[in-house]
DNA sequence: TCTTTTTGAACAAAGGTTTGCATAGAATTA
DNA sequence: TAATTCTATGCAAACCTTTGTTCAAAAAGA
C-alpha cells in the first residue's frame, strides 16, 4: 500500500547521476557548482515527472530547520483569538512555514508545557499570545535564542518584540466618550490584572477621568479576569453596591457578554438604566441585544505584522531588542451607549476650555 | 549562543557507553537487550541531569512517523470550527500528538494545496473539515494509506471515517418546531449546496413538512452558502418575494446573523414579525437582540471522537471500512420563535392523531 | 583444562538532505 | 609538449535516531 517515497536518490539512480548533483540543482544552486544546462534539464524533469518533494524531516534534520512555527495562543475558541490565529496561519503560509498550535487554556502550567513542546520539536520561532501574568518562562526561552514575537498581552520590562493595541488610548477614547456622553459614574471591569493590555486600559480610563477632572473612585473598578464568568459576577455587584452607576466599560468581549447577561437578569436596559462600551470589536457586537459600542482592534494585521516580524528574527543573525508595534484602536459608536442630558454641561466646558486639555 | 543540542551521543560520550546503549535504555529495551542495571541507572540519571528530549526530526526520520496530526479546517475564525479546533488540540496533546493547522477559507483550491502540504510534511494523519463540495482529492490521499478521519461536512458514498450531528434529526425537529408553533410558510436558508449536512438538514426541513401533511413551496428553498453574506441576501429576498412567510430556517450561525441584519434594516421584528430558528448554538446566541432558538451541536465531542478514532486509526494496520459517528443535537428553544394562534390546530390535530405518525 | 553458553555492550547501516572538498578529463596557455 | 586552469561532477561526512547483528569477556559445563 505504501509506495516507496521518492528522494534523491530516486532521481540520482535513474538518471546516473549522483544524488549530490541532483540536490544542486533542485536547490538552484547549479550554475554556482557549473552544472551542464542538459543535466539541470534532465534532473528537473526527472522532478517533475516523479512529483518529488524533499523530505522535510530529513532536510530539517541536516539544516537545522523545520520551516515550522510554534503559535501558542490562550484560547483558540475566543473569537478574538481565533481571528488572529487566522491571519497568521495565513501569512506563515505565504512564506512557507507552517503552523503548530497550541491552545494553552488561559493556564499558565499548559504554556509552559507548551513551550517545551515547541522548543523539542524544533519550531524555527514562536508566537506568543501568552496567558499574561508571568513571564519568566517566556524569557528563559527567548534567551535560548529562539526567535519569538508576542501578541497581545505583552510585558513590562521584557525586552521581546511584540505586536498589540494601543491599549491606553483606545481605553482614553472610550471612557472620554463615555464622559462625553454625560456619565460620571462609571463601572470598570477588568480583565486578568497585571497583564499589559488589562493595565493599559485602566491607566487609560483612569486619565480620562482625570483629563475631565473627574475623581476616580476605586470602589467602581473591579473584576479580575477576561472571561464572561468574570463579566457577569461583577456586574451583578456592581449594581448592586452601586447606585449611582450609569454606565460600565467592560475590558474584553467576553466581560461584556457577562455584564449583558446580569444586566438582563437584574431586569435593566441597554443603554436606558445602563449604557455599555466594550474592548474588542466581533462579528456579532451590533446584532446583540442593544447593539454594542466596542473599541475594536486591529486583529489582521496583528498577525501579518507579528509573522513578518518572526521571519525577519529568524533570518537575521543580530538579537532584536526595543521592537515593538501599538496598532491604533477605533471606536465604534452604536447604541449600547445612552447620550445623558448633562453631558451638554461638560461638552460645553471643554469647548470654554474650562477643562484643561493638559 | 546556540548551545550545542544535548544528544544521545553527549550521553555517550560522558559515560563512555555507546550510542545505541543509551537509546535502549531511554527507550524502555533494556532489558530486552539484557542492558545491566547499573549502566541503565547511570544512563538515565544522565539524560534527566541533561535534560535529554530525543530529536524528533531524527526520530521520525528514522522511524517514518512524526507524532504529528494535520487539522484542516474551513475558517478557524467561524466559532463553530475554532471550538471544534480546540477540543481536537487537546485531545492530541493528551496522546503526544501535535496539531498542524491550515487554514482553507472555504476554499477548495487551498484544500489541496495544504493536503499536498501535510502529506509532504509527513503528518501521520489528517483532521479534515472538508470545504465539502467535492471529495476527489480527498479520496487520493486517504488511497495512499493516510489516516484519515472527517468532520462535520463528510461525503455520501465515500467510506472515510467521520464523525458528525445528526443534521437530519436536528433539522427535522427545528422545523417541526415551528410548524407545532403555528409557522406554515418557512423559508430555509441553505449552506453550501451538495454537502452532507446541508442535505441532510434540507431533508429534514422537507420531511417534517411531510410528516405535517405540509406542502413543500420550492421556492422558500433558496441561498447556496454557510456566510453572513448568503444570510442576509437571502433573507432581503425571500422577505420580499414571500408575503406570507412566517419564519426562517437558518442552515448555519453566520446564516442566521445575516438574517437578522436584513430583518432589521427591513423594519422586521424577531419573532413579532418573522419567528427565526438557526442551526449550530454560540456563546452569543442568547445575547443577540432577539435571544436565538438554536439546533446546538456536541462540538467538544467532535473533536475528541475524531482524535480518539484518528489515533487508533495510525496505531492499526487494518483500514477502517463504514465508521461513523452521528451524534444527536438537541434544540434550545430561546425567544426568536413566535407562537402562532393557529398552532393550536396543528398541535391538536396532532394529539387526535389526524397527522399520522408515519 | 577446554568447550559451550550467557552476558553486556558495541558496530554499522539506514533514513534523506546538504555541502566542503576532491578529481578526472578537457581546454587553455606557455 | 608540459604545465596550468576550467568544467562538470562525485565522494563522503554530518545531522540524530533506531535496530539487526556481531563480538569479547565472563560464566558455566564437561
Amino acid at each position: 500500500m505504501a509506495k516507496p517515497a521518492i528522494t534523491l536518490k530516486t532521481i540520482a539512480d535513474q538518471l546516473g547521476y549522483s544524488v549530490s548533483t541532483v540536490s544542486r540543482v533542485l536547490n538552484g544552486l547549479a550554475d554556482k557548482y557549473r552544472i551542464s544546462k542538459e543535466t539541470q534539464e534532465a534532473i528537473k524533469d526527472a522532478a517533475q515527472r516523479l512529483d518529488f518533494t524533499p523530505n522535510p524531516l530529513a532536510r530539517g534534520l541536516r539544516m537545522n530547520k523545520s520551516n515550522t512555527i510554534g503559535l501558542v495562543i490562550p484560547d483558540i475558541s475566543n473569537p478574538f483569538f481565533s481571528s488572529i490565529a487566522r491571519n497568521v496561519e495565513h501569512e506563515a503560509r505565504k512564506h512557507h512555514y507552517s503552523i503548530i498550535l497550541c491552545d494553552t487554556d488561559e493556564n499558565t502550567a499548559l504554556e509552559i508545557e507548551s513551550l517545551q513542546l515547541l522548543q523539542n520539536r524544533k519550531v524555527d520561532g514562536l508566537i506568543m499570545l501568552p496567558v499574561g501574568q508571568t513571564s519568566q518562562h517566556i524569557e528563559k526561552v527567548y534567551q535560548t535564542g529562539m526567535p519569538m514575537v508576542i501578541i497581545d498581552r505583552y510585558f513590562k520590562d521584557v525586552d521581546i518584540p511584540y505586536v498589540a493595541s494601543d491599549n491606553y488610548k483606545g481605553a482614553f477614547e472610550a471612557v472620554s466618550y463615555l464622559i462625553q456622553s454625560g456619565h460620571t459614574t462609571i463601572g470598570c471591569i477588568q480583565g486578568l490584572r497585571h497583564t499589559m493590555p488589562n493595565s493599559e486600559r485602566l491607566r487609560g480610563y483612569i486619565e480620562a477621568h482625570q483629563y475631565y477632572n473627574l475623581p476616580v473612585n476605586e470602589r467602581l473598578i473591579v473584576g479580575d479576569g477576561f472571561g464572561e464568568q468574570n463579566g457577569f459576577l461583577e456586574t451583578k455587584l456592581l449594581i448592586r453596591k452601586e447606585k449611582e452607576l450609569t454606565a460600565i466599560f467592560a475590558l474584553s468581549n467576553l466581560i461584556s457578554l457577562g455584564s449583558i447577561r446580569a444586566l438582563k437578569e437584574e431586569g435593566l436596559r441597554i443603554p436606558d438604566d445602563i449604557s455599555i462600551i466594550s474592548f474588542d470589536d466581533q462579528p456579532y457586537s451590533e446584532y446583540l441585544s442593544t447593539p454594542m459600542s466596542t473599541i475594536s482592534q486591529q486583529n489582521k494585521e496583528m498577525g501579518q505584522i507579528a509573522v513578518k516580524h518572526l521571519i525577519s528574527q529568524i533570518d537575521s543573525t543580530i538579537r532584536p531588542s526595543g521592537e515593538y508595534v501599538l496598532l491604533s484602536t477605533k471606536l465604534i459608536k452604536r447604541s449600547s451607549v445612552k447620550i445623558l442630558s448633562a453631558s451638554k454641561n461638560i461638552i460645553k466646558q471643554i469647548n470654554r476650555g474650562v477643562v484643561s486639555m493638559q
